[in-house]
DNA sequence: CGTACTATTGAGCGACCTCAATTGGCGTGG
DNA sequence: CCACGCCAATTGAGGTCGCTCAATAGTACG
């Protein structure tokens, strides 16, 4: 949808995408990603780093658990989850990424990925080889600390859904999720009050900690609450208001 | 018990320890903690960063939730427990910390503290200024790799958690939460069997989303089937080999 | 030796899960 | 264009795991 110049929806690629070199200074997330804080020079030296576009389709994978870390990705367009599996074949999913947000960085300590990070839908990342940005972080204190903010980030978001699965009820769960949608599109410039939902209500139950039949009934009775109204994969907000102080 | 100077409990500090400057390159912990990797002229330089040390008695915070980021801490000896908790009081326990670990890093997205750190013990931690740290970090290419390797790891360890409190059952939280205290203290050069725990009842409960009530029903279950032995504070594995495989 | 806190154990209940049937949306092929 | 099949989502019934409330036992410390 958002990539209209890509008609093909099975075959081999047709016009190989995948060699598009990327350019930060030109990108429209330049605020919200890596890149911020830069200055001319310095995102010059990024963009000679950062290896090249490429587009994933639906359900394929940017890497999986145990792989070796060579790349980080950003995303540019399109949704990503990440998602850690336990050997019986339970599943944890540990974050949706959109937009201007990074991912592989888990993966920094032990040089291994420690979880599977797969697309919800067409998507377009930009390919980040570890190695030269470390190095080029050595050189760049900007980009230094635009790193350890990240992966700050990273840990306070994480911090966020333990809260939530360790000590919120089932409706409270999805409500602060939807919130955290809705602010998070809001940064796209989107609406804070129609959501579109990238993922299944499995993938939501797995990332909640609840069974998918849960979080359908939770979305039935936030309807009957006038909360919101479900049509699908989209959320429409009703009462944002009500929702923010339902959370405390 | 690990610091036997300390003699006096409840009154004012008789010996003003806090002010002991700390010196990396003759600490036992060094190679568990934020010098590993370093040589001696780099660990000079973080020696200079370093600030102090400092005692932490039981139930004193290094930290709180909201307080601007400025010092990192390591631990030297002791232990310490980070919390969030929610607007009615709800506490999520999000780590247990041991010597050679560090916190605050959370708290570096934001430039304000995420969670409570709070002694649960005795304690005697090193001071870090975070702003010199980074500096530093800048100049020394290993001491920034150690910095983003032990960021990772925290979120490493935070997905780990999530995936515990997610998906597994009671029970098999509480025994991956067991073999996980004795793979740390066998780092520390301790027992793998004989495990004391810091914490309370509660403070397990509220790290593993549980009740206060079923960790202990718990720790008689494990008993019954002579998994291990609990004595108050200290339990005994009397089988590793069954635990880790019952984790799968 | 008493006080206060922490841990254990029991009884009953409720939130959420599991299993199963039904409905709805969408692409494919006749 | 409609029928069919497939998958996702909804809804219902019943079961269970872990919580809450409450009483008792154990431990640390003055």
């Amino acid at each position: 949808m958002s990539d209209a110049s890509i008609s093909n929806k099975r075959g081999a690629a047709v016009i190989s995408f995948a060699s598009i070199k990327a350019a930060c200074k030109d990108c429209s997330l330049r605020e919200l990603c890596l890149p911020r804080g830069l200055d001319d020079r310095e995102l010059m030296a990024l963009d000679q780093t950062v290896k090249r576009r490429r587009i994933v389709r639906k359900g394929e994978h940017l890497y999986r658990m145990g792989d070796p870390l060579q790349l980080l990705y950003a995303i540019r367009s399109g949704a990503m989850k990440t998602s850690e599996l336990l050997g019986d074949g339970r599943i944890q999913v540990t974050g949706f990424q959109l937009p201007g947000e990074i991912l592989g960085i888990d993966a920094i300590d032990g040089d291994r990925h420690r979880c599977n990070a797969e697309a919800l839908e067409i998507s377009e990342v930009c390919e980040i080889p570890w190695v030269k940005l470390e190095e080029l972080a050595q050189r760049i204190g900007g980009l230094q600390h635009q790193l350890l903010r990240l992966m700050s980030g990273e840990i306070g978001r994480e911090g966020q859904l333990l809260l939530m699965i360790g000590k919120m009820s089932a409706d409270e769960r999805l409500l602060a999720c939807l919130y955290n949608f809705s602010q998070r599109q809001t940064r796209l410039g989107l609406s804070p009050t129609d959501i579109k939902l990238h993922m299944s209500r499995q993938d939501l139950g797995d990332y909640l900690g609840l069974a998918l039949e849960t979080v359908s009934r939770l979305f039935s009775r936030f309807q009957e609450e006038g909360l919101l109204t479900v049509r699908g994969k989209y959320v429409h907000l009703t009462n944002l208001e009500t929702i923010h102080t339902r959370l405390g």
